[in-house]
DNA sequence: GATATGAATACTGAATACAAAATACAAATT
DNA sequence: AATTTGTATTTTGTATTCAGTATTCATATC
């Protein structure tokens, strides 16, 4: 750790981006939703200057909807939007995956064999919430392992959505325990350098994801 | 055309964000450069708050960097940045090629046909501004077929990144002549709808690119 | 002469105030 | 009774104001 330790003096508006698309992401704020500047202004109580910076950054972002003179409402993101985002976090993870095999120090290769075997654990034990949250660090950790900020930006906002996702679905335990599948594949592919098959396993990763998705919202759509 | 003609109201910010984006991606604003505040506003002859939300849009976008109390700044792009925004890139246009040969019409792919003749025009007459307009119009179409909104969105704030390089980038004789070939060969694989083809020639055709990036900002940057 | 310190200035961050447009609602007309 | 029109209210869009921070420049100290 630093000696030299800096107050976070961060912006409000950068602040309420991130409250916000928690809020969004996390269900908070309701799909189709009215987003009305004086509420949110009272409940964070800030000013509109601030907030309105905010929420033209969430809407750049996609996340909300602007439309003159009426306001911003939260994307409603049905099962088209998710089958658009399909192919390119298919062929953004494949990216990310031939990066890492080519990039990976050993060091990390053992921390997401360890991060892997943890999630492993946490699906025997029928934790649903620490598998989440395994997840996505391992998912992150290869992100990282790709060397490639300009990636890690581009993948951000559609794996955002994706989780956006996540926190409305229940996966089957046929499904779960094939992702777990997945994931000792994805380990075992990186270790041994295999660029290209880790692209090809992550993409069908992501086509999975999706047909989770796909039985969830249809049956909820009608 | 339709009969009903609205009244074009857009948002001050939105304007801004346009005409501020294109003066970036133009060079009018040169990488590094300071954005004060009170000067675009005067130029503008607007107040700050419309061009403070231009301005975070335009941060979220990544054409400028937000510093905090010390306002904004023309993101520099170096040659790294080209170099992690390729692989992104190409994969990317590689997903619109294969879904532009399952979804085009016949109608579209004559259209693209004969856009790709003017530009071989363009190219003959040595017209290298006629050239890249056509360029543009074509990669748009093929997005277009692609009928994939996310992915255009996706794609759209690397693409721009592209093509601000393309403003200091004279392309040599025989580089020009290549991507000519290349773009031939789109055509004749999306009207035989070989979709994995035509992906791999856009990859390629991204990787030829950057390589005259490479020459370029090499000589540049020392 | 070079560096450090402090005051003045300029600029950004945030809040408030004002203007314009949209919505809600009531009254009037068909 | 239904639709339209006019008015009041609410909300968004923009401008202005106030506050806090960074930069600059002059002065003082080593």
């Amino acid at each position: 750790m630093s000696l030299t330790e800096t107050i976070d003096r961060r912006p409000l508006h950068h602040e309420l981006v991130d409250r916000l698309r928690d809020m969004i992401i996390e269900g908070q704020l309701e799909p189709g939703q009215k987003i009305s500047e004086k509420a949110l202004c009272e409940r964070f109580g800030v000013s509109r200057t601030p907030l309105r910076e905010a929420v033209k950054i969430l809407a750049a972002e996609g996340f909300l909807d602007l439309t003159p003179h009426r306001g911003a409402s939260v994307v409603k993101l049905t099962l088209k939007d998710f089958e658009e985002a399909l192919p390119i976090m298919g062929a953004l993870d494949a990216v990310a995956g031939e990066l890492a095999c080519q990039n990976a120090t050993e060091a990390e290769i053992n921390e997401l064999e360890q991060l892997t075997a943890r999630m492993t654990e946490r699906f025997e034990a029928d934790d649903l919430a620490g598998y989440y949250k395994l997840n996505s660090r391992i998912h992150q950790l290869i992100m990282e392992m790709a060397r490639n900020p300009t990636l890690t930006r581009s993948t951000r906002v559609l794996s955002e959505r994706m989780r956006r996702a996540r926190y409305e679905l229940n996966m089957s335990p046929a499904r779960w325990a094939q992702a777990v599948d997945e994931h000792q594949a994805m380990v075992k592919a990186i270790r041994n350098r295999k660029g290209v098959q880790l692209g090809r396993i992550m993409k069908i990763h992501v086509i999975h994801k999706l047909q989770d998705l796909q039985a969830h919202l249809f049956a909820e759509e009608r």
